[in-house]
DNA sequence: TTGAAAGCGCTAACAG
DNA sequence: CTGTTAGCGCTTTCAA
């Protein structure tokens, strides 16, 4: 049987009142009952049901995290950035992974919303967003992490800015003399997917050289994803000379596949992968990243949606920076 | 506003209970009456609060997952492996890290234990788990994960053969000519260490072989942590000419700081890690790991917690077993 | 088929 | 300093 506070009350000689404030702090106990009561707690190990408080005071002290994936480590990291921040705070996280369904994301959302979760951190599947806006008009306090689209109103943002980093990138292969390079992505209809590729437009333009539709490649986003990826771009453009892959587990596929090939990196074509792994650098060539800071984005998003519960007006798209850790790949 | 059931019961001239009937399909609720209820839910998009559902029920339908480290590609593979399997049975997961704070994971379960949760899935900081039984005496739904302590009564537990683990990689090596084998590691006083040695040490028994304390070496679950483990055991111990790595990024470390002491791989030392990791393959060389399969053991895991929380009878010890996966780092 | 009402365990006026 | 009491929003007997 579960030790309720009426039964330290009434063990005790006192109202749940003055139980409940002993235990909260929240006034004045005379220091007798407050020995008494504290011993009995510890007698029971009584710990109030967080449910009826949850009720009454209507919040939970837990943030929903929603992510569309997670097999990626890119996704990890920030999973693990938001954890952490939230414990500094005394959040909970409940956290789900919708796994890219659209409308099982949907779904969780609006269970979230029923009042389990103070707020909600979504990293959504796709740009088709709308529906959110039912709920943050009503100022659920949401904000959107590493995916995000213009339809979602009232809710800040923090991603990475993934415009630079597909600039960046291209750029970079651009400088080694590479005029055509081929982009290998995974997911279509994205804000992460579309920026870079408009990051690499812009770059190319800068050097007057032409888009070339057929250069981009949709993969799955698994190793074996990456290895079918390559092989079918190389197949079908034989020119180029580089590729930019958008997702980890595709570029080592990638490299797999091209040295099965017997494929040369850098001579034959050049690779610049997308997220800084562990293993990177003993690859055999050692392998370039780009890569944004999945902790960071994860921690700034839990301070943002911080700022949101607190302050429903606040609103901001905080875009974090990419960085390049140059290796071999890419011909450096 | 936020709109309750009373709101709908009073628009639809019913009480609360008929709303309530019509939700959960309770009870045979007259045609017109269930479609007008039916009309006003959706006109403003009602949702029930969990709250005061979970309140009144006493149950959540969701369970907790506690987990050590969040880095760990193994730990990351498992939490997916729970996750899917809850969602399979409507479950929803809050998710813990305690970042191996043994104190840390003792708030987080009394907290979880006070009803915010259906049922536990830990995998614990350390062996010190004793604390435990005062929930699971009382039937609090808890499940081992990974990690185990025979002092933690009432509970199934979901493992790899962590000792067949140790066993078969030290045997493969052995097998290989290798008589002085090192072990990097990363977590002590932990079944999952404990095993593997003691693995390691049977396997070295069958040969006929001495067990050398100081050919076992502690380290951080970490890149960094793995490089500086490999050169002081090598330092120490100069005639190991094979060493068994029970971490993934420690094994990248390791491989690291061989490249750059130009320890020729497998020839100078062989080496066989933990865990299969996405990159394993492209590595120069290529390296030979043995793997438990996380995400089956993190379904596993949700399986037996949804078996406690019907039959609080239910043990079980339940141990998947290793595979290897020769590459070329062992002398293949 | 429907409704009244009790109550899940807690907090927070309010009164004493 | 302490107790009484009215709910939080829902489910579920029990009676009509």
């Amino acid at each position: 049987m579960k030790v309720t506070m009426k039964d330290i009350a009434k063990e005790a000689n006192v109202s749940t009142a003055t139980v409940s404030h002993v235990i909260n702090g929240t006034k004045q106990i005379s220091e007798e009952k407050h020995r008494k009561i504290k011993a009995i707690i510890n007698k029971y190990n009584y710990v109030p049901n967080s449910t009826a408080k949850n009720l009454r005071k209507n919040k939970t002290i837990t943030a929903g995290l929603v992510v569309s994936s997670f097999r990626d480590s890119f996704i990890s990291q920030m999973v693990y950035g938001v954890e952490e921040r939230a414990r500094e705070h005394g959040y909970q996280i409940l956290l789900v992974n919708t796994n890219e369904d659209r409308n099982y994301e949907e779904e969780v959302i609006s269970s979230l919303h029923a009042r389990m979760v103070d707020g909600v951190i979504l990293s959504p599947t796709s740009s088709d967003i709308g529906y959110l806006n039912k709920y943050t008009k009503n100022d659920f306090p949401t904000v959107l992490v590493n995916r995000y689209d213009p339809v979602a109103e009232n809710t800040p943002k923090v991603t990475g800015d993934d415009y630079q980093t597909g600039f960046d990138a291209t750029l970079h292969l651009l400088d080694h003399g590479h005029q055509k390079i081929g982009v290998i992505y995974a997911v279509p209809n994205v804000s992460t997917t579309n920026e870079r590729i408009r990051g690499y437009k812009d770059a190319l333009k800068k050097y007057h050289l032409p888009f070339n539709e057929h250069y981009l490649e949709l993969g799955y986003a698994t190793v074996d994803g990456g290895e079918i990826a390559v092989n079918s771009l190389l197949e079908r453009e034989e020119d180029i000379t580089a590729v930019f892959i958008l997702n980890d587990l595709m570029t080592i596929g990638a490299i797999s596949k091209l040295k099965e090939l017997m494929i040369k990196i850098p001579e034959d074509v050049a690779i610049i992968g997308f997220g800084d792994f562990a293993s990177a650098g003993i690859i055999a060539p050692p392998v370039t990243n780009i890569a944004l800071p999945a902790d960071t984005i994860g921690k700034t998003a839990f301070d943002a949606l911080l700022n949101k519960i607190n302050n429903s007006e606040y609103m901001k798209h905080i875009e974090l920076p990419p960085s390049m850790i140059l290796r071999k790949s890419c011909g450096c």
